[in-house]
DNA sequence: CGGAATCCTCTATGATACTG
DNA sequence: CAGTATCATAGAGGATTCCG
């Protein structure tokens, strides 16, 4: 992104976390601490494997998870949270507290139009 | 997005600011107070018009920013932030900063890349 | 089990031209 | 000035198959 005053850094932030899967997995692993390929799959059966795959590499490549191969048959990768990864969970909070606040307030928006509609 | 822990409502937030220009249209009205269509044409002439109608209408959709026009020729619409609006800049300000040290750790973690090559 | 490889679709964005 | 209307395109994501 170009453009932007003062030489922003906001977008750096969101590129990490844009990604149709991206915070699930992070809140997954935040909320459970490891987690192996297949486990993640469980709890995201919509993901397809190469979007998982994929998503999985951009946030190690990024230093946000840790990936530990165990080199035995059959395979068994286990991701987890980075420490610098979980500073970012202080942003997803505050995210998800604004998110829940704007869906009040569209609710509110929707009823006072109703309302409007009605007796106006 | 589905399957996401505790009824999650981050990605309703990201949403709301994820769009090509979406982050850039913000920066510039909060720090310009208001502005109108070819102002911010102006100071992002890599927007097409398209794009940036689509992306003020979407803002606007969401209560994020205020649209007034003047009835009048040549058309007069001046775009602000509301005050709804503004409390997003806490959410923007955060990622700015972890945007800023993430590209840091960035740094340090080429250098000690190159350093190994060296020296390894 | 944890992928890689291939092919496909769909949406966001872009280019261009026109208009009240 | 501030748009709308059309058409075009890249890339994110998805479906399926194969593999060590």
């Amino acid at each position: 992104m170009d453009e932007i005053p003062d030489n922003c850094k906001v977008a750096t932030t969101l590129d990490m976390i844009v990604g149709k899967w991206k915070i699930a997995i992070m809140l997954h692993l935040l909320h459970n601490g490891t987690m192996r390929f297949n486990e993640l799959r469980k709890v995201m059966p919509s993901v397809t494997q190469k979007v998982l795959t994929s998503h999985l590499r951009e946030l190690e490549e990024e230093g946000i998870i840790k990936r530990v191969t165990y080199p035995q048959v059959p395979p068994k990768v286990e991701y987890s949270m980075t420490k610098y990864g979980e500073s970012l969970q202080m942003i997803l909070d505050l995210m998800h507290d604004w998110g829940v606040s704007h869906l009040a307030q569209k609710q509110r928006q929707q009823s006072r139009q109703l309302f409007e509609n009605d007796n106006g």
